[in-house]
DNA sequence: CAGTTCTCCGAAAACGTTTGCAGAAGTCTT
DNA sequence: AAGACTTCTGCAAACGTTTTCGGAGAACTG
């Protein structure tokens, strides 16, 4: 006994209505006498009804779904960012279809086509780390649906963005490795493509400049974000005449491996070198030593961006803005070369 | 200039022919000439037409969208799920409406509400921790909705489920423990409600039992999973008269927190207390020591479960099984304590 | 060549809504 | 008391498909 849906029509035949009454009285959009009305919600009420979704897309031209397009959902970073976005889009009535570029600009290039081809609203993305150009979003603008970039942005195109404050955020961590008295400070950078990535060099260069070190192209490394790039970069900056005494890292993960292939190789931490990782994830407040990081709010990051998509869909005049969101340092031990902790 | 999608009646028309014979064209389904066929794909192909999924959906009376509820997404376990889910689901036309429970089973019974009220075609569902009966979901099952359960399933229901071998790998891991020479091993266990904690503790008693072990109750605690939560029974453990010499732990997560507070309590590990974790997460390998664990196929978990899924929603009367996944002994330094490494 | 079978195609209904238009009451104005 | 508004409601079209039914013509059969 397959549920049988109650439709409006249902209630439209009990009420001895039609059924454009009963839909007038339901979306309380135009007039409608209010005993009539009550009559209606009362026996919907009753029923258990549920206007169908499909019907009421399919008459409004609306799929009510956003596109997510990430990098790799089991990252934290964008799994917490996905969080974020799913809160307020599920309070929107709006669902999310997520596809994953796995960091590949061929298949977020197909996946912005599947997004064109089931129809959603708005588009929600964050950039592979191969991403150069942005052409392929040009077809989903030229069909109104409106995009708004996160974290790892697009600066070509006229859209909304929201990102962390990568700069600031770089300049204070390395300002920070410095005041505890590093003069060689190593820079654990993500692909140059990234703007995010640019911006957290800049902020690096300038907080080593400002500061009267001498800035040394050695001690720059870019992370391919591949499994087996850390140990490497690792062992290359060990295998310096002069290797660094604070690291600056990509991001935890980064910074956690590196620590141990640190410390095997006879190092201490921080005493020979600090290290401060970026995102603060779960488990860097428990490592040995405790690591410094960047707090990056993620699922503030995954709200805001949504929001911003919203606006957009509700309003096609609303001009593009780039929303900012303010990171905070979190020093642990890892960082922490004086004693006045 | 808004894209103006292609619909059927314009091809219909450029052709000359009826929107029915373009439709059985495109579907492939009856009859039509191979060379009308042809015309219809070809300039089908060439104005870029895609069928409008909304309208297809209605006359088909499906939504092709499958709802996940699961307790978080940040848990890495669980966004592991996600993308091993997408995975499947996508590649099936599909998509996905996720919502969490964060454990509570309020959220958890108004998330079925809401999946209800939209219309879905399947749930996938690992349920919260705090979820005792599953009658909220007997609603779902009455309006012929295939469910699948996963990780943490329900037993009372007549549904499918993928779940992992959580009685064998908690046997292994700490027959595991006791082959290393520990005599009074802990366990942290998960909530008593979820089966595969039950699981868990029935493989870790017997394990005990097995090997002419004493099974001390006073070594067994249930974690609500809260965040300070790890701390205190690290230090209950701690503060035993006859503390543990091993401690099989409820994930990674919470091995690597204890194991922090251990060895800021002076104990040595694996000396003192050999630890293995569960999960087998991402920094486990580069934390000091090392972190044993049980390898949980998160991945292929959501991918089984989605299978499944698509099974019933292509076959009604497929009968419910019970998929099980196995797990895997990963081997690292925080449970060895005899030197053969 | 009349009857039968096939092959291909079109008309129209259907899925469950929303909405423009118009008409039926009722109320107000003068 | 008749016109002019209001206020409420119903009809029917529409959204873009799929699908049932039946018909026209071609091709075969005997």
């Amino acid at each position: 006994m397959k549920g049988k849906r109650v439709t409006i029509k249902d209630i439209a035949e009990r009420l001895n209505l039609s059924t454009s009454t009963v839909s007038r009285a339901l979306t309380s959009h135009s007039d409608v006498k209010a005993e009539t009305r009550k009559l209606v919600t009362n026996l919907a009420e009753e029923l258990d009804y549920h206007p169908d979704p499909l019907a009421v897309n399919l008459k409004q031209r609306k799929t009510k779904v956003i596109g997510l397009i990430i990098p790799k959902i089991v990252n934290r970073f964008f799994s917490k960012a996905l969080a974020g976005i799913q809160e307020v889009v599920n309070r929107e009535g709006y669902n999310i279809i997520i596809s994953q570029s796995n960091e590949s600009i061929y298949a977020e290039k197909k996946n912005v086509e599947d997004m064109l081809a089931n129809r959603i609203d708005g588009l929600l993305v964050s950039l592979s780390k191969e991403t150069m150009s942005a052409d392929h979003f040009l077809k989903v603008l030229n069909t109104e649906t409106p995009i708004v970039f996160f974290d790892r942005v697009n600066e070509e195109l006229e859209t909304s963005r929201v990102i962390i404050d990568d700069y600031e955020a770089s300049y204070k961590a390395v300002d920070h490795l410095i005041e505890q008295g590093c003069k060689r400070i190593a820079h654990v950078a993500g692909p140059p493509n990234l703007i995010n990535s640019r911006n957290r060099l800049e902020g690096y260069k300038d907080a080593i400049r400002n500061n009267g070190l001498f800035l040394d192209k050695k001690l720059i490394v870019f992370s391919s974000y591949e499994s087996d790039d850390v140990e490497i970069y690792t062992k290359y900056f060990l295998s310096l005449k002069h290797p660094p005494d604070g690291i600056f890292a990509i991001n935890d993960a980064s910074a956690i491996e590196m620590i141990h292939h640190i410390k095997k190789a006879g190092f201490s931490i921080p005493g020979d070198v600090a290290i401060i990782g970026f995102n603060n994830e779960a488990n860097g407040e428990f490592i040995d030593p405790p690591l410094s990081t960047v707090d990056s709010p993620a699922l503030q990051l995954g709200k805001s961006a949504a929001r911003l998509l919203f606006d957009h869909i509700d309003n096609e005049e609303r001009p593009a803005t780039c929303e900012i969101i303010k990171s905070r340092l979190v020093i642990r031990e890892s960082s922490l070369k004086s004693n006045r902790k």
